[in-house]
DNA sequence: GGCAGCGATACCCGGCCGGTATGGATACCG
DNA sequence: CGGTATCCATACCGGCCGGGTATCGCTGCC
């Protein structure tokens, strides 16, 4: 199997339509079809069922299609990395979410700087889907959040384990509380959403929001509540409360890397962060 | 880039000699040339290094040495997965080490088929190197034991987690002892010794084993010494004692299976797993 | 200095990838 | 109910590229 026939089949996967297909890797829709079906005859399996009129995966295709593009991401990133490991190490690039850890961050930073050795490290801050840059190879290290961040098919190290506590206006009606519980919370109309992971918001009344600074805002402002890590105690703005919600789940704060990631620097970064994870 | 260019370069770069590698791969050694040329040049970067008398891996090589084996590894799973999925999800194949975990195994798959909506779970008993099936795609779930399997780039959940103990003939010396200590152990000259990664055994006097029969004869014969977990004990023959080792690390039994796994069968199998792990 | 080993280069051929034109099936519409 | 638009498959053709053989150039080595 090709990785022309994988980008090809994922297309047609995706968008479910030939026509629509072809357009999109900018080649006519007849070699498509042909290399389709070519690939289906060499696998021994139906991929697709066509009518004329519609075009739908069979259980075959739906797994090649996870696998394809999981594949196709590997590729990507097999050679941004290879380009890259050209000069000589020239440093590490660790992804972040904007506002997360910011603290931690700092800590880690230091402390690999001061190690023997130490590459330079560049920062990537992003919004979300933290795990993307990793998957095609923009980035060596992430610092993620289980379990909101997909961490399938890469290896992680816990640094940190808390609890999590609801973000309110000062004059919220639950703001007095010493604890609360998740019931008390989940059904709040208030209750800002955040984007799912394929960037839709999820139904409700509360508004939406994109990152900590929006949320943040919003809860100054009176209009949001929302569940976050402890450490977002440390942000709090003026007139904001956090409560304790003491059956949510534990949010785990994690270093992670693609597998397979055989670079000094990475080994050290990770080292470095579990070990004054430990005392600290 | 394509699977063919990879596969093309892991073979160049595991033989270090364009011809070797073009025998190979069943190809004369010109065309070989020219696709590594190729790559490299698409690529921007060197991979090799050649003299006309040796040849040898660039840090970029290396790198993408690395990530091309997971890559064709990937793809081959992925065409396996696919002709598996076209009947009907027609059963899971489970991989462990032969000799493992027997009785965890019973267990789980006496519970797993206990379960509604299950299907036929196929056992795949392997020496070593447990990962690999899941790697190719002839396993679906693996029972493997860190640290001592790699896990890289699988998820896994942990099953349960247990102390070493040595194993070793009644008559030895140290078989009186309440409490051993890993330094007591780890310089007899009779430790076995068990196969790396590559199928080569590390240098010592002890006995060559490859699986735990033979690893069991030998000390029941009197001539070997062993660390294990805990669970041996219950398989040790007449003449054998276990100590335990109190410093020697934890030995964690896990279920391991490749991300973006779907499947609704690896989910329930997994689920029943740690169910039933953490109550036993 | 001759020779053996190895990778690179030169050149040719056939297959396959991509293109255009067209066919056949199906849903929709007047 | 026939016309039409839509969509995938088929037929056919041309150019590129992947694979083959022959050979060159370089480098250790006896």
């Amino acid at each position: 199997m090709e990785t022309r026939e994988l980008r090809y089949f994922v297309a047609v996967a995706e968008e479910l339509h030939f026509g629509r297909a072809a357009d999109r890797l900018g080649i006519a829709q007849p070699p498509l079809s042909r290399t389709i079906a070519q690939l289906e005859h060499r696998l021994g399996v139906a991929l697709l069922t066509r009518t004329s009129r519609k075009v739908s995966l069979t259980n075959a295709g739906a797994a090649l299609l996870d696998e394809g593009r999981a594949i196709l991401g590997a590729v990507a990133a097999a050679e941004r990395r290879a380009r890259g490991a050209a000069d000589d190490e020239p440093g590490l690039v660790l992804a972040a979410k904007a506002g997360g850890s910011g603290e931690l961050l700092a800590k880690l930073l230091d402390a690999y700087a001061a190690e023997p050795g130490a590459v330079p490290v560049e920062v990537l801050l992003v919004e979300s889907r933290v795990h993307a840059p990793l998957l095609d190879g923009r980035a060596d290290v992430a610092l993620m959040h289980q379990p909101y961040d997909p961490t399938t098919g890469l290896d992680v190290e816990v640094l940190r384990t808390e609890g999590q506590v609801a973000v309110m206006p000062s004059s919220h009606p639950l703001a007095g509380a010493a604890q609360l519980r998740l019931a008390d919370v989940s059904s709040l109309p208030e209750l800002a959403r955040w984007p799912e992971p394929d960037g839709g918001y999820p139904d409700g009344s509360g508004v939406e929001v994109r990152n900590l600074t929006q949320l943040f805002q919003m809860v100054s402002l009176g209009r949001a509540v929302a569940v976050l890590p402890e450490i977002a105690r440390t942000a709090l703005l003026e007139g904001m409360t956090a409560v304790p919600v003491v059956d949510a789940e534990r949010v785990s704060t994690v270093i992670a890397w693609p597998p397979h990631s055989r670079s000094r620097a990475v080994a050290d970064l990770v080292r470095v962060a579990t070990g004054f994870a430990e005392v600290s």
